[in-house]
DNA sequence: TTTATATATCGTTATATTGCAATATAACAA
DNA sequence: TTGTTATATTGCAATATAACGATATATAAA
């Protein structure tokens, strides 16, 4: 198959790991650092700085884009990128909710 | 292709990118949302609650264990398994990285 | 020992992803 | 208008992933 069955899971699971499937990839990692290292986030020079054809990070950027990871606005010829903080907070408390979970029950059997 | 070019990022990004993608099914996130509701987590009846076969689960469960999401100790003959902590805090405190820097960098393009 | 139960691994198929060249689109410049 | 630059999309080949049946392994129970 290949095929994941998000049907059986709920929307909630599905759209969690819709998220962090986008951000399951060097590329996709090297892109997040590029923008939130440069003081303006105009990007066109990604292409530059990464070792992928521009065919590629634009395809990169889309599925961040697509995962709410990233936003991008259209300044005159080029496109603006920067991140979507709302998401990324979205998904530190969930990691935040399965520590405290983990905490409080410690069975000690790992 | 279908290869990503892992060679031409830091281990780093890499290391990020496999915990990240790891995480991005929804039938992980199930899993890990089961070890954490579960009181003991001696998992074998995770087979019971998911919609997937009993070979496909132990698979999803090696993915888990190789990015050092969970553990698993043998306890009779079956298997217990609860959260690795120390992983779950590493991406928290990653993300809590990009948030700051975004907030630093706020150009107001977006 | 034999049998049952629990989990892991192998082999296969269907689908998804990665990456790029080629091409399309869109905005500015001349 | 035509040309130039920036980004997106399309189409394709190579590889990876998801899922499962069959089988292997490993421990407990009889």
């Amino acid at each position: 198959m290949g095929a994941s069955k998000s049907d059986f899971f709920t929307q909630q699971q599905n759209q969690i790991a819709e998220i962090f499937k986008a951000l399951g990839h060097p590329a996709r990692i090297a892109i997040i650092e590029h923008i939130l290292s440069m003081n303006s986030c105009i990007c066109g020079d990604l292409v530059e700085v990464l070792p992928l054809s521009q065919a590629t990070v634009s395809q990169h950027l889309r599925e961040l884009k697509n995962a709410h990871i990233i936003q991008g606005t259209i300044e005159g010829k080029g496109v603006c990128y920067c991140m979507n903080e709302e998401t990324i907070k979205q998904i530190k408390s969930i990691l935040e909710i399965y520590i405290e979970s983990s905490e409080k029950k410690n069975t000690g059997c790992c």
